[in-house]
DNA sequence: TTGAAAGCGCTAACAA
DNA sequence: TTGTTAGCGCTTTCAA
């Protein structure tokens, strides 16, 4: 059965295509008497508006782009849960796709949407600032876990995040901490050890750093040697995965979590809280992000174009305590 | 800058629209020399298809959709990505619509997008055999994690699976086991408890049922305590959060695993191996299953109309040997 | 508030 | 192998 038309409809209604597609599209431009009676008509011989024919006069896609840094790992499910949520809810497609941790991939991927949808949501983005702002310059994004000068852009406040971490440390008895770094073109990653670092000061800990790793379990083994040589008391990594592989290697070293060392995480992803010891991590509203996210970019997109000025938004992280992080021992240092 | 169209390009290099259409879509209907100056032109111009335009004439959207039943749920993700990348390998986008557990919803969603997509694959569908086979009856679909004759799927083969489970447990000494069983639309849990009921009788092991649960971690515990009531050593649950629940709740209660009972789950998703004990769990190719499912619906769409045989394609389990499942107890039931 | 009509960019039948 | 041309279904001026 061939899919009925604005012409049936209009037929049937007794008026134009043209009061047909403003019944459907803007409500105030008809009366109420004919929109119901097209409406009527609509739904007799089942009706259903063909997007692509929509999209091809009017540019307006209804549709919107999530691409995140790795689909695979589990930190995204709650961003993308909550994207996906709040682009179905204002009646928008919402297509997600894998940047594979690739810039080319990444960049690639945006540039062959860009006919499809009308803006984009950039979680954990690889690109470069210029790559990001030659988009930008040409289309409507909004950026995930990430910011720039002149970019929309929705985070989880690393500052306060990272001072929590700190606070929570100090009030142990640790006086130095190592971190963990992750890879060096996540933004989150710079975020988190410069955030350290300008709290260390102001709380009198000592940091150090080992890295960079793949955020990733398997990388955790080299993590945990490194920073064990640094010999601190405490072991702040990128994120949980790569705490939980910390802590593997650990166990496996016979170091004890949290009675010689603590361990902290960033992301609270499930898996945080299932490990033993359950692992202390920086956690946040990420399907709120997410959903803020594509709030922006809706917004952006119904905004005058231009007319749009940029926020950067930063929202309040929780620091989840759980058996991971302990006092500090009294021996102090443990350098192996 | 105003996006270049074919007629900009066919101007450029010389040619009629319909050449310069050809040249980007059918190879062979194009002399090469005329198609490397119709692609050296549209390159000059930066020309980019618009796919409205040409799916609003010829009706292929290039475009499929994967509807999950909870984008929650690890489980997915493999499934996810596994499609994700064979739709991008084939050119195709890929939208990502989560049903929330509703088969309302679900259809609702389906219905929403039959004007996008060319198809759908539905994984772990909460529909009715009726919904699906109505659904398919005018748009191609293939089931993930469910099967339904007449309709293609794909799913990991739970006879042998469940055999997997069953001779590992007996020749562990296990006489009698006890699952705890998940929603009750779901497919998936009714195969495993029929492959499960199927084999034991084979085996000579004794298996009883307590549930249904909604497969969370939260429910585990409630199912912990059904199940040691029916006193059997070994558990299995409808999957690995179920399973993870199960473990938490027996350790709350001084129930060793799996020195009393042991604990057995489904899916193999991330935390199953970092739980402590690691769990016990049926994997499988989930990644291939979720590119296998995209590769039989592009398959179906290519193919004419009507001439697909439907297959049931079934991929092999592999169990996953961790510490959750060990020798049965010598004291044999241990009712509480 | 409504209608008439001109496209949006592309594909595909038909013709050459 | 290539060109001509008529739409695909809708939105959007412009006019009434």
């Amino acid at each position: 059965m061939k899919q009925s038309t604005i012409y049936d409809v209009a037929e049937r209604a007794g008026v134009a295509t043209s009061t047909v597609s403003r019944a459907f599209g803007v409500p105030g431009r008809v009366s109420e008497r004919t929109r119901q009676r097209i409406l009527a008509a609509a739904k007799e011989i089942g009706y259903v508006p063909n997007p692509h024919a929509s999209a091809l006069q009017s540019g307006r896609k209804r549709t919107i782009a999530m691409v995140v840094a790795d689909i695979t790992n589990p930190h995204f499910f709650e961003l993308i849960r909550g994207a996906e949520q709040r682009a179905k809810a204002a009646g928008h497609t919402m297509v997600l796709v894998n940047a594979e941790e690739s810039p080319r991939i990444e960049i690639e991927q945006v540039r062959g949407l860009v006919r499809q949808v009308d803006g984009f949501v950039l979680a954990s983005s690889r690109l470069s600032d210029q790559d990001l702002l030659g988009l930008a310059a040409d289309h409507e994004i909004v950026l995930l876990s990430r910011e720039l000068p002149g970019l929309t852009s929705v985070t989880l406040d690393m500052g306060s995040g990272c001072r929590q971490i700190l606070e929570h440390l100090v009030s142990l008895g640790h006086t130095e901490l190592t971190y963990c770094a992750g890879p060096t073109n996540s933004w989150m990653g710079a975020a988190r050890w410069s955030a350290l670092r300008a709290g260390a000061e102001e709380q009198g800990i000592r940091v150090h750093r080992v890295g960079p790793y793949t955020p990733t379990v398997a990388s955790g083994g080299a993590a945990a040697d490194a920073a064990l040589r640094a010999g601190t008391t405490a072991l702040v990594a990128h994120n949980d995965l790569l705490a939980i592989g910390v802590m593997r290697r650990l166990a496996a070293r016979g170091v004890r979590v949290p009675d010689d060392v603590s361990v902290l995480g960033f992301d609270d992803m499930f898996a945080a809280d299932v490990v033993t010891p359950a692992l202390t991590t920086l956690g946040g509203p990420f399907a709120g992000a997410g959903r803020l996210a594509v709030e922006l970019l809706l917004g952006k997109l119904s905004a005058d174009r231009g007319a749009d000025n940029p926020e950067q938004t930063r929202l309040p992280t929780e620091l989840m305590l759980r058996q991971s992080s302990g006092v500090a021992p009294v021996g102090g240092r443990l350098n192996r």
